[in-house]
DNA sequence: TTGTAGGCGTTATCAT
DNA sequence: ATGATAACGCCTACAA
């Protein structure tokens, strides 16, 4: 590796001048950066990150501490933060807390165990203790699901944006807005002529569930639907739950025409219970997701569900973290990006029927 | 942030005495010791990486270089990547270069014209060098879908290793062994009765189509079965060209028993045509997979697959770097890991049929 | 316009 | 066992 002193060499110039070619380009003359210019080319040359960020102790480096890189969402969201960073010349440096690999083998929406648990906590301490040795500027935390993490992170100097997660004190967060997301789901099943509309609820304890369950309610308030607590039916997010939710609501006297399912997990469920109990999506029944699963498009029918703005969350989240290093931070703390309705095969217009 | 010397004035001691502490624990005595670590606890210190990468030039910072980290493949071998460096105490810095998100939104499993694409070139060379501008002191290549990807990256002064990728150079790689999931395959089928096999083909010029196909062949061989070349059906790796040709397949005079799908979106299809054609799996006709997507277990009927070992292509490639810059290169350079069998639901035993 | 010197926080080598 | 000091490669005044 070479260093500034042998590009000097090279060059016959002094390392100062050198070192005003690679930054301040103003107070060099023309032949001068030329011939340094040549000299680094010639030497490939890199400058050491270590020496320019013990000086100037800025690293532009974020980390990302993402609880699972292998869930569904951290991948677009660490896109979007990617794409967003690349833009501005700063880099990334990762951690990953695996819950799902140390958890129930990813079967478990509910950490809480977990998080109480020795072996969690000191795991997030050593990998925040990681990041920050590794002089990272801010930190964006990716929560597998949307849940509240406060607290769950030591305190840190250095900003942190969570995206995915929630926290209660007045931290920046960006997440979709679920209710805006339920209500798109909901106006969608109603447009299309139904008023019997059931929900396949996740659990009413979660904050997007009852985020999700609001909207449920406000639409049917709004069109002046009836809500029958019967329709509204608690799973655990998984595909099993939906299942059995779903043929409960099959089997009821006056079962649904339609579904919202607060995730397409639940949702796939409920399609197959439907085609066991010889119910045919979408002629007997609509049903429409949320999440967006790549799978979702395949199902048979194909599955209309609400899209999740994964990449703009993690592009924003990014975007946040550089404005609050730049002495800009945004009003906003707890940023709401809206979601957006696919509209497939899954959902009939009963309105002529 | 506090220093080195901010602990020693607390502990009453010198830079050097802490520098031991932190680092050789042999020479110094168990007192001062612990007046040091009360210090560093009270002043909540962490050593400055910059300064030590500076003085040890050692980083202990691999780069990951992901073709794109949105697919699914490249969570699960982040996720072994960093459970290995976890261990090893390193930590990872992470480049995508969003290949899906840049071409065509996620459709295309061939990238030859972005590759030759200068922007793709430059694209590349820039996110080299700002890694290389880190100081890695490794980097490990994650490729979207194994493929021959020599001299994408340019040369590097630290160890690649590559995997979901192929080299044809002698380079370390880590990939999962497509003959042998062929065989895991192709045996399980015919164990279960079948011998007219059909098979949904990747493109024949990719490489693990090619390595699977040879799976396929040298199974029905040795079973001493014959091969009708009318049952080798060239797909592109989407649900859609699965689904086109197993409707083929099921019009046919002799339609076969089994398909063999060389990845599940074909198998996905493949399960919708013959739903379609009022074809009934596994009765009529059995399926098996390739690559246990997270929905193959909720398919109707649940599809048989081949797992693959991502989690553990990962954290091997960061053995294997970590092995190199030891200086304990392992002999192997083309490492192949098995693949695994998950017996699903969408095949039937037709031996006493 | 160009060169020189001091210091960023560590670690390692000497003395003590 | 502990302390002083010289690097590591770069940037930034300031001097020439």
């Amino acid at each position: 590796m070479h260093t500034i002193r042998d590009v000097a060499k090279l060059a016959g110039v002094s390392i100062g001048t050198v070192s005003n070619v690679l930054n301040n380009q103003a107070k060099v003359s023309k032949q001068t950066a030329e011939r340094v210019q040549e000299a680094i080319k010639q030497l490939n040359y890199t400058p050491n990150s270590f020496a320019k960020g013990l000086k100037s102790s800025q690293s532009r480096l974020i980390g990302i501490l993402s609880e699972d890189i292998s869930s569904f969402f951290s991948g677009y969201i660490i896109d979007g933060i990617c794409e967003y960073c690349d833009t501005k010349d700063y880099s990334i440096t990762l951690c990953n807390l695996g819950i799902n690999r140390k958890a129930m083998h990813g079967t478990c929406f509910f950490y809480k165990d977990l998080e109480e648990s020795d072996a969690f906590k000191k795991n997030v301490a050593s990998t925040v203790s990681i990041l920050s040795a590794s002089q990272i500027c801010g930190l964006i935390y990716i929560g597998t699901h949307p849940r509240d993490v406060t607290a769950i992170l030591p305190d840190l100097d250095v900003p942190v944006i969570y995206t995915h997660a929630y926290t209660h004190t007045d931290t920046y967060s960006i997440n979709y807005d679920d209710y805006q997301g339920a209500r798109l789901a909901m106006d969608y099943l109603i447009k299309n002529g139904n008023s019997r509309i059931a929900l396949l609820c996740g659990p009413i304890d979660s904050v997007p569930a009852h985020k999700r369950l609001l909207g449920y309610q406000s639409a049917l308030m709004e069109h002046q639907i009836q809500l029958y607590p019967d329709y509204i039916r608690q799973g655990d997010w998984h595909y099993e739950s939906g299942y059995a939710e779903c043929a409960k609501l099959l089997q009821m006297k006056k079962p649904p025409t339609a579904i919202f399912s607060m995730n397409d997990n639940m949702a796939y469920g409920a399609m197959n219970a439907a085609q066991d109990f010889g119910c045919s999506i979408p002629g007997d029944l609509s049903i429409c997701g949320f999440d967006n699963l790549e799978h979702s498009a395949y199902m048979r029918p194909a599955l209309s569900t609400i899209q999740l703005p994964l990449r703009k969350m993690g592009s924003l989240a990014a975007e946040t973290l550089l404005d609050v290093l730049d002495g800009n931070p945004p009003q906003e703390t707890g940023l709401l990006l809206p979601c957006l309705l696919k509209e497939r095969a899954s959902v009939a217009n009963r309105n002529f029927a």
